[in-house]
DNA sequence: TTGTATGCGTTATCAC
DNA sequence: GTGATAACGCATACAA
């Protein structure tokens, strides 16, 4: 197969007799070339089936025009909408995206950061895994003051902009809604404390329990990784305690899941004997029976923010003196699992 | 922020009094290189905090370790299962991923593909959109000689390997299944004709009825773009027909859900008195309620098979002389919403 | 407004 | 085994 050999900029200004460099210049737009040389510029670049070698531009400028992102799984509605958020963004702005999934794993997490800043990603954006508890991985990019944009499950100790939702107060009124429902003794499945978003929702739901005066129980507060799995045996625990619940708020909608799916394998009704609330809104809490009332996040726009953030900083190529944490608001989503306590 | 500035080769050389080309060969264990040497090289790299400028190795070597990934959606289980089996094994070679999602949008698909080529994959995995029907975007590749691999919904007139399931066999025992069941009108909701696995699940379909005698009612096959909506316009035409369907074959998971909640709303029994089966096994279809019965399709090992098949041509950098089409297994997962019809 | 000259860091070719 | 040198294609500082 033969290769045609690809037309450089050299090509063009030996075709048309001027400097490579005035192409160059006029095909990047340089306002300093008149208006004539740049047309008759990017006609002939045209006809010559130009394309530029990014490659070299990439060397030569030090950037690539890519920003990474690491995910913990592509496979959660919420994170895959974020990334379609990102990708809207940045495909406007010209920037490719490269997105890994780390899989909750701090091993994997930690080589793909070494990858994509090896790969010379111009931003990276990125929610931490459920066990990343150290950050040596991040600081490569810091130290090359390469801009880092957390999202969802941010890091405290990292100077960055931060895009999460509220999830105090997505926890606060998902525990208030179960109140409101008429539940006393609301159990919660938590995720772990490492992540401020579990310390927030946990804090949300205390708060609720504490203004409604409802005794908080520890042995009904559980704490683990929110697995189809770990969701199970955390409902089994708490069907083990001497007072049973009767509504369990669980920190994703994965355990709500399995909350549902386990009490009814043990013919407990929800949500007439035990009321169920989720949190992110994944796709499946709407279709699974009892459906799952829920927390809505609005990943889209989440990623929209984080890539207009990074690429902002891209651009101006200084770190921005101060750094903002938004808060993007929660809904509820009420749905058959909150539904009214059965009277006894 | 100052940048302290990057190690070369050329510092290294310089620090050692050897040349920098006996850096470069020994950091890429050159068998040329002494094993002394080498030790001493990579011992000094390793001091002086040396990290290779992957921008100008790309831009000499004209390759980037990248291979770019277009699937229709990331948040589909099957495409996150399949992108995950990529990841697998290009992260193990050695290679980068770069994921895009077309969204079924033609002009996105258009425009991702132009992107990836610019950025200079090194190769290209897709699953094309449900409205693709012209290929010009991909010819850029084959011009290039850039390898490229399809999975899933691959296209006939392209020389590429291609990694499908066998959605012929799929069909058919997914309408088998149902005929056993004692179903003797199926119908069936079916995607767009122009991708081949449609054409192949209808033709799988087809064949299940004629073996079994059958008839085949044309009123009752309903093709359209498989989205929830879709689905439940399908399922309501399917109802005004003057002959109500027993059964409905579905061509993907998401139709055989809006099957489900459809009838639901319509107080019609699934499976009592019409009974559904999906295709792909997302993860929903099994919590669902009824649950799915649907055809599971390995995504993580084709993806495995396709990242294999694509970093091989990679490496080898000739075409190949034949290209497989290589056909995975498909899997009846057998749940409630397939049960034996009501006796009435 | 355009041209000249130089260098980015690596790899490949050739020589020793 | 190792070294000298050129070249990849582009962008930019400086000159004109």
């Amino acid at each position: 197969m033969s290769q045609k050999p690809e037309t450089t900029i050299h090509d063009i200004a030996k075709a048309l007799n001027i400097s490579a460099s005035t192409v160059s210049r006029a095909l990047k737009d340089n306002p300093l070339i008149s208006e004539a040389t740049r047309y008759k510029i990017k006609k002939a670049a045209q006809e010559m089936g130009y394309r530029p070698n990014i490659l070299a531009a990439n060397f030569r400028t030090r950037r690539t025009n890519t920003i990474g992102v690491i995910v913990p799984l592509i496979n959660r509605h919420f994170f895959s909408a974020v990334i379609s958020g990102i990708e809207d963004v940045a495909y406007q702005q010209g920037f490719a995206v490269t997105i890994s999934q780390s899989n909750d794993d701090f091993e994997k997490e930690s080589k793909i950061a070494q990858t994509l800043f090896t790969n010379r990603v111009d931003g990276l954006i990125l929610s931490i895994g459920m066990n990343t508890t150290t950050y040596e991985h991040l600081k490569l990019f810091s130290e090359r003051n390469i801009p880092l944009v957390f999202f969802d499950r941010v890091v405290d100790d990292i100077e960055a902009h931060k895009i999460v939702v509220d999830d105090f107060e997505g926890a606060y009124i998902a525990t208030k809604h179960l109140i409101d429902q008429g539940r006393k003794r609301i159990a919660m499945i938590g995720g772990p404390l490492n992540l401020k978003i579990y310390q927030n929702r946990q804090e949300g739901y205390l708060k609720a329990l504490n203004d409604a005066r409802l005794p908080i129980d520890e042995s009904a507060i559980i704490h683990n990784s929110l697995t189809r799995e770990e969701g199970e045996k955390a409902v089994k625990k708490l069907l083990r305690n001497k007072t049973l619940p009767d509504a369990i708020f669980c920190a994703n909608d994965t355990t709500a899941l399995s909350a549902v799916i386990t009490l009814r394998g043990k013919n407990i009704r929800v949500p007439e004997d035990i009321a169920i609330v989720g949190f992110s809104n994944e796709p499946f809490s709407e279709v699974v029976t009892p459906s799952i009332t829920t927390i809505k996040q609005p990943g889209f726009e989440m990623g929209q923010k984080a890539a207009e953030l990074i690429i902002q900083q891209v651009l101006v190529k200084e770190a921005p003196l101060t750094f903002e944490t938004i808060k993007m608001p929660t809904e509820l989503i009420v749905r058959e699992s909150s539904g009214i306590k059965k009277q006894k």
